[in-house]
DNA sequence: ATGCATGAGAT
DNA sequence: TCTCATGCATA
């Protein structure tokens, strides 16, 4: 079997074990990316560039960098975080090593579709309440803690075997509307943009009327015990809300989020009724910056070859004077941007 | 809210 | 080595 559609976060028992589930699959998705506007650059036909159209890349983004480069230092420095991991608190992941990932929630693929324009979203930022409600221990928010850096090893709750083909089986097709199709066996959840962005907006909403921040959201969704399912981080909240996450990751975290905000809303009709209780070492990573001349220039060559290969990213590094490594992610970073609901051509 | 990064799994 | 899901650090 395969799973058809998977991703049932409840379900299964509330223990850890469970290696298994089915990574979802959904059924749309990929097109979504392939219409990206290109920045700028009107060719990016050429596929093989050269010196030559880096050099042209280059002038093309240097316009107005004449001046202004020259930065002494040399970022990068990966630095790698963590020395010392004293803590352990469920901090999701860990980045010094460990899983995290829980890629549980990883569907993906659907054939196609999207469509469709509408932007809301939203933006308005209001996220730090502070509530007084401490949900039931949902939202209480510090369970998983994290104050410390990383360490934690135990995330168990999140990763699991998960997904077996995370882009790889995507020959379904059904093509039909967007949905649906997947077989029927288990109820896939409807892989439609439409209603995930109005689900992000209510989520948004109903998070702020409970008075609970980004940051308790993510924390919180350890207690609901899913299996598979950790705490996540302020980042990926707000990424959820703002439909910054792949259309994949958003099918996949949306009934995560909806359990807890069911489960939020309980909690605290609960404490409604009773009035009286609810009154109440490590070295830090070090975030490299690229200096805008770089980036113009990045962006240039992007627009030309979005994947240069080791030695196009080694010549470009060299000439931007950025580490081969800083480079090599800031692609990979790009590339996943224009993945990015958001911009993706589902508007 | 986002930029740069890590790491698991797929290629 | 890439893609994806995520996160820490930061603007």
């Amino acid at each position: 079997m395969m799973s058809m559609n998977s991703k049932q976060p409840f379900s299964m028992h509330p223990m850890l074990h469970e290696p298994k589930y089915a990574p979802l699959h959904s059924s749309s998705e990929a097109i979504r990316r392939a219409c990206l506007p290109n920045p700028s650059l009107q060719g990016n036909i050429f596929a093989g560039f050269d010196e030559t159209l880096l050099q042209r890349a280059e002038a093309l983004a240097a316009v107005d960098i004449v001046a202004q480069k020259s930065h002494p230092f040399k970022p990068d420095a990966t630095y790698h975080t963590m020395t010392t991991m004293t803590s352990m608190t469920c901090t999701p992941t860990s980045s010094s090593g460990h899983l995290h990932h829980p890629s549980v929630l990883t569907s993906h693929h659907h054939p196609v579709h999207h469509h469709q324009g509408s932007q809301g979203l939203d933006g308005d930022l209001l996220d730090h309440l502070t509530p007084g409600i401490s949900l039931g221990g949902m939202a209480g928010s510090d369970v998983c803690s994290s104050s410390h850096s990383h360490a934690a090893h135990m995330s168990a709750i999140n990763h699991m075997q998960h997904h077996h083909h995370q882009q790889s089986m995507n020959m379904h097709q059904h093509g039909l509307g967007s949905h649906g199709s997947l077989g029927g066996s288990g109820g896939d959840v409807e892989p439609d943009p439409r209603e995930l962005e109005s689900f992000a907006e209510r989520f948004k909403q109903r998070r702020i009327k409970l008075g609970v921040t980004q940051a308790d959201v993510g924390s919180a969704l350890a207690n609901l015990k899913i299996p598979g399912v950790g705490c996540l981080s302020q980042s990926t909240i707000c990424r959820f809300e703002s439909l910054t996450l792949s259309h994949n990751n958003m099918v996949a975290l949306k009934p995560i989020l909806e359990a807890w905000l069911e489960e939020a809303e309980r909690a605290q009709r609960e404490k409604m009724n009773k009035p009286e209780i609810f009154n109440g070492g490590d070295k830090k990573r070090k975030r490299t910056s690229i200096a805008a001349p770089e980036k113009r220039s990045l962006e240039a060559y992007f627009a030309v070859q979005p994947r240069p290969s080791s030695e196009k990213i080694a010549a470009i590094a060299e000439k931007l004077d950025l580490k081969k490594n800083v480079v090599r992610v800031w692609f990979c970073n790009q590339r996943q941007k224009q993945k990015r609901m958001k911009f993706s051509a589902t508007h």
